[in-house]
Order: C-alpha cells, then structure tokens, then sequence
DNA sequence: CAGACCAATGTAACCGCATTCATTTCCGGC
DNA sequence: GCCGGAAATGAATGCGGTTACATTGGTCTG
C-alpha cells in the first residue's frame, strides 16, 4: 500500500503516454491491440485501479446514482465489542448470551422493510446500466446536509418522498436530475414515480361490497397528513359513490398505521358492533384488527370482512390470511432508476410521470365461499 | 440546470479567492465572521454544492465506504410500464390486476434478508462517522469488475466473505483496506468480523442435551462448503464430546439450507423414526422440518425438540415458535466499518478481528415445560 | 515516387477543489 | 502615528484522470 499506482506509473512502465493508457481502458479499440496488451500487462503487474475521484471530475459525471431515504428509525447506541489482532485469539469476553423469549416480537418495521425492497429494485437496476448506487439515510434535521453531501457525489438523486424539504429539495434539482419516490405528483418540475393508491383501494373496495352484498363497509383510515393515505381514500371515495351509496353512512375510524392501533380499534369495535366489512388503508393496522378478533372469538370473513393496503409479508401469513394491495415495491425502485437513466439521458426532457400499477391479493379474510 | 456553480463562481459573486470560498466550507474558524457571512451568502443565491470528485481528488479521500455483496437472486425481466409526462395524466393502460392467492407463498430470501440488516448496520455506523456508503452487487462473473469499479470510487470496502475471489481481494488490498464480514479468518492480512457460530452452537446443544435428558441429537448439516456451517458443526461437536457422548452415535443429515430440504428431512424422519432432538444448522430447514413435523401429527417439542440458527424472522412466528441462535446481524455491518474506520485511522496497524457474539433464544420448540 | 489520408500515439489543457506559502490587513503597545 | 506580529486572504500548484488537438508513421493513389 506504499503508493497507490496512477496512469503515469502504468503509462512509464509500459512505455507509452497516459493518453494511451486512458484510452485503453475506455476505447480500447482505438488503440492497436499490440500496444494494448502490453498496457494491460503494466496495469496487472501494478494493480492499477483508477481513481473514480479523477475519473468523475474529467468526465463531468460519476457514474453513481443517490438513493436517499428518511431515517430508519433511530437505533441504539452500539453494543460494544472487543478487537483483537490475529495473534492473540481474542478468547476473553461473553461469546454468547441466552435469552427466554416468552412473547413474539411486535414486528415493527414494516415501512423498512419497504425501503429494504425499494432498495433492492434500485440496485439491480443501476447495476444493469452501469450506474454505482450510493444510499443516504437521513436522521432529522441534519437529513438536509446529508442529502447536499450526496448531491455533490452523484449524477442524479432518487428520494423518497418527504425525505427532503421542498425548498432544499428546488436547489438540488438545479445541480442534478432529481426522481421523487411515491410522492404526490405535484407541480414541481421533477420526475415522480407514484404507484396505483386509489385505483388499487376503489378496486378493493368494489370486491369488498360484492363479498357483503353491498352493505356499507367501515373505514380505518391513517394519520390524516398521509399522502398515500389521501390517495387511498380517495379510491375507496370513489367505489363507494359509484356503488350508488352515500359515503355520509361510512363509519371512519382513525389510527396511526401501527399494529397497536388497529388492535386498540379492533377491540372498540367488538365492543360497539361490527361492521360487515372493515377496511384498513394500510397492512398494520388491519393485522392488528385481525389480533383483536381473533382474541374475541370474532370469525373473519364470516362475521366481518377485513383487509389491508400495502402487501407486507405478514400479511400472507396471518390467520386468516389478509387480502390486501400489493405495492410493486421492488418496481418502484426499479422504475425509479429507469426514470433517472432517461433523464440523464434527456436532460431538457419535460417532467416525466410513471404510476406503477397495484395488485389486489384477494385472500381468506374476504373471501367468503359457498 | 445551465451551468452549475463551482467554487469560483462563488468567489467572484462574494468577491474573494477560491481559498476563501474553500476555507469557508472547510474550516469556517479560519475566516473573519464578515467575509465568512458574504461567502455563505453567494453560495445560498448561487446554490453552489461542492463537487464530491474534485473534493475527494484534492483531498486524496472520498469519504465513501463500499459494502459489497454477493448477489441477489437475479431477478426477472423488468415490467414494463408506460411513462407520461405532466401534462398528460396517464390514464391509460392497467393501473392494477386481480390475483387470488390460494396459498401461502414459499419464504425464499432469507439470505436476503440478512443482507438487508447488514446493510441497515453499516449504513447507521457510516453515518455516525461522516462516510456515506456505498453499496455493489455483484452478479455472477462480472462480479469482480463490480467490485473494482468500486475499488476506485471508495475509502475502504467491505466485502462478504466469499462474494469476491481471494486473488482480486488481495489486489484490490493493495489500494485500499478491505475488511472481510462474516468469513472464517484466514492467513490473510485483511481484517476480519466474524460471529461466534462455534461458542453458539456449544451453548446450543448443551441447552438442548438438558431438555433430552442426554439423550443424542441428530444432526441437520448444510452444504459442505459453508464455513458457517462448519464451525456450527465445531461447536457441536465440542459440546458432544464434553457431555461425555460419543460423536459416532450422532446420525447426521444433511441439507441445503432450504426449507424444502428441512421438509423432506423431517417427512423421512417421520417414516424412519423420530431422534429425541433435532438440530439444524440453519432455520430454513429447521422451519421445514416444522412444516413436515406438524402436517404428520407430530407434537414438538414433546415428540422431539427441534432447533435452528439464525435468527431469521420467520423463527420467531412459527408453530411452535422456533428455538435458534441469532447472530446480530445488524451488528455485523455496524462492526465492518467501525473496524474499518479505526483501519482508515491507523492504516499500518496489525490486521484486527472483531468476533461478535451470538444470542441463543430459547422458544417453544426446545422447552419442555414441567 | 510524391502527396494525401488515415490510424496510432503524444502533448497539453482542463475538470473543481484543497492547501502551502507568500502577501496583505488588522491590532495592540509605545 | 508607527512598528511588529498575528490573523486573514490571495496566488499558485497538485490531485489523477479525459480529451481536443498536434504529430508521427504508414499505406494508398495517381
């Protein structure tokens, strides 16, 4: 690790000039194949990797697109662990702890998960063109420098929407193309990717009213400054008005997107008299409905039907199994690098839109048989 | 998007030289409030951010960390989806699709998941310490010209153990550190993190020998090639012998690490008799051993006790729920780069290891109760 | 065989920032 | 009001590549 070779170390050890060098290793077929080899010999034999830092400020581009998520929530100060060298063994200290877990775990981290799928969209994308993907995560206030630190490394910046304020959110998009994620479509100038909210829920709620002859279902709606919820709702709105019911008559309960709440609401309900259907605008809260009645005894579907939005994984595995949306996330990732790419691509392009379409997953807890 | 500021721009329009305009985002102690204010001003009204490449070129670091893995499954073609710009609203084509699922879906992407908490690790400890991460993928062969291009671009780079071949790890060292996660240590001057998987499964199967009585376990192994697997195995093995039983009366199966094998495992098992405990070398199987258990009317643990290792999260909600040893994964990713930052710190220090401990969570599926 | 062209290579000018060293400004003490 | 030293600022250089342009050496053509 003495010293890090460069393009004029391999350039002097293969005697040629550091243009040849550079052309080697971008087009190579503008140089003959005899000079090329013997570049390639000098580049092996010295270990060259070029600096992408070099690379990235001659070329005026990085190669590297940003992925910048709000916090996850915040963790724990770090559990502290000892290092030792290869010599000593490091035998000393606890090498394992035993530990009764008595209840299940409350799954709580529903919406990292998400960004876990998102992520993984994005990164097979950019991996497909080319492109190094660099993820931020922000953590209060501070979210804003993390999204300029980014801002200053890449060619374009994916952000989940909400992540960044508007205002900083303007002066980076003035640096680089900007793809908003899962946002609102607003009039910004920037890319969005959204996905299917309200078609997907007025969809849902068209299958509820069949599965209950029509009857007015109950809504569970999230905390009221949800984009995602408003658009929700918005669908179930929709197939309520087109069934030709009066969405005066829908009981609206309010929780906020945690299992607890859709648990608290669910014993409510038992108490004050179940709806025929009860529709949660998101997994979490109706997996915490379904805890409730189940501990009351209360049948699903049969004495009410549930369901959720968003296709989490326990989701498919609750008793009964939960009908729900599914959001495309690992296509919400991916689409937003695709966005980007075409961007890069277009710069002068006018702002672009996809909408990735839903898919409702109908299961047991709708569907009622014979 | 005409021109996008630089450091001079800044500087002419605050009427100072570029050294200002660096010292001001550098080290702003070092500049007179007056002109430090009217330097900060230019660069609000210009909306300058710093360029990342010239930065790390000048400074001869990036401030980026790589976290490089081994691939995801690779996924299927891209949907295809239709963009619209903003004028338009895109109303056209499916915005969503029916699907009745009739039965649970297979759980595949344990090894997924896994990443995903390494990476949530890391990305939280890079953070903490001022880096941005940087995350690679590598898919199949090219793998390695992945884990070069990010070579270049970072500080250090953290690689799964196994994701690249040792003679492109040891190049790739000569340029910049690389710490090796979760791999057994080698002769190798890297650095290494690793679980104690042998400590935990000792732990393990003592636990176990209690709840038989002494009585011999079998023992589900997984692929030959896992270094994981085979300091599982270790510690079993050492737990056997200091219970004073004989290695040789252990009857061993082995499997792939899927919940397939586990099920066809535990389905022969079944058939051929059933061992007072079974312990797997992983949840999958173990999970499938469940699967196989339960369909055939077979009460665990009072039949037979059943294990895992891992963690993963599924063991936590299984009937019953399943005993295990979980490795902090989290932790994992967060020790790679503290190990790596005190490397970038101290770069000629003797290579480090960092053995992390394990949890052994003692659920139903072990616990026989008065 | 000279002139024209083209392919292969070299030369040198950036890319945008950090930083060293020289220069200027500021301030307190006399 | 002047002087000396510290603080603030400016000029210049290097970081490691890419690339436009100049140069060289051949090949082809008439």
């Amino acid at each position: 690790m003495s010293k890090v070779p460069t393009v004029y170390d391999v350039a002097e050890r293969a005697g040629v000039s550091i243009a040849t060098v550079s052309r080697v290793l971008r087009t190579p077929d503008a140089v003959r194949p005899v000079t090329r080899e013997r570049v390639l010999g000098a580049v092996t034999e010295l270990g060259y990797v070029p600096s992408g830092s070099a690379r990235g400020l001659a070329e005026r581009r990085t190669g590297v697109l940003g992925l910048y998520f709000p916090g996850f929530d915040a963790l724990d100060e770090a559990a502290e662990f000892t290092v030792f060298t290869d010599d000593d063994d490091g035998a000393a200290g606890d090498e394992f702890s035993i530990v009764h877990e008595a209840a299940p775990p409350e799954d709580a981290g529903a919406a990292t998960l998400f960004l876990d799928e998102v992520l993984r969209g994005a990164e097979l994308e950019a991996w497909r063109r080319g492109f190094v993907l660099m993820v931020g995560v922000g953590r209060g206030d501070p979210a804003t420098s993390v999204a300029r630190d980014m801002a200053g490394r890449v060619d374009g910046l994916v952000v989940l929407a909400n992540s960044v304020p508007d205002d900083v959110l303007e002066r980076l998009s003035a640096r680089i193309p900007i793809v908003v994620l899962a946002g609102p479509r607003r009039g910004d100038s920037n890319d969005h990717v959204t996905v299917s909210n309200a078609q997907g829920m007025a969809a849902l709620t068209r299958h509820v009213l069949e599965q209950t002859g029509g009857r007015v279902p109950s809504y569970l709606a999230g905390p009221v400054d949800s984009p995602d919820g408003a658009q929700r709702w918005q669908g179930f709105q929709r197939a309520i008005a087109e069934a030709g019911l009066d969405l005066a008559d829908v009981p609206v309960l309010r929780g906020d997107f945690s299992r607890a709440a859709g648990r608290r609401i669910g014993d409510e309900l038992v108490r004050s008299g179940l709806p025929p259907a009860l529709m949660s605008s998101n997994d979490q809260m109706a997996l915490g409905v379904l805890d409730a009645f189940a501990a009351a005894g209360v049948r699903v579907p049969q004495d009410v039907v549930v369901t959720g939005f968003d296709g989490i994984d326990a989701a498919a595995r609750s008793h009964p199994r939960l009908t729900t949306v599914r959001q495309p996330m690992t296509e919400l990732g991916r689409a937003a690098i695709e966005v980007m790419a075409r961007r890069l691509d277009e710069p002068d392009a006018p702002p672009m839109s996809v909408r990735l379409p839903v898919e409702v997953v109908l299961r047991d807890s709708s569907v009622r048989r014979g």
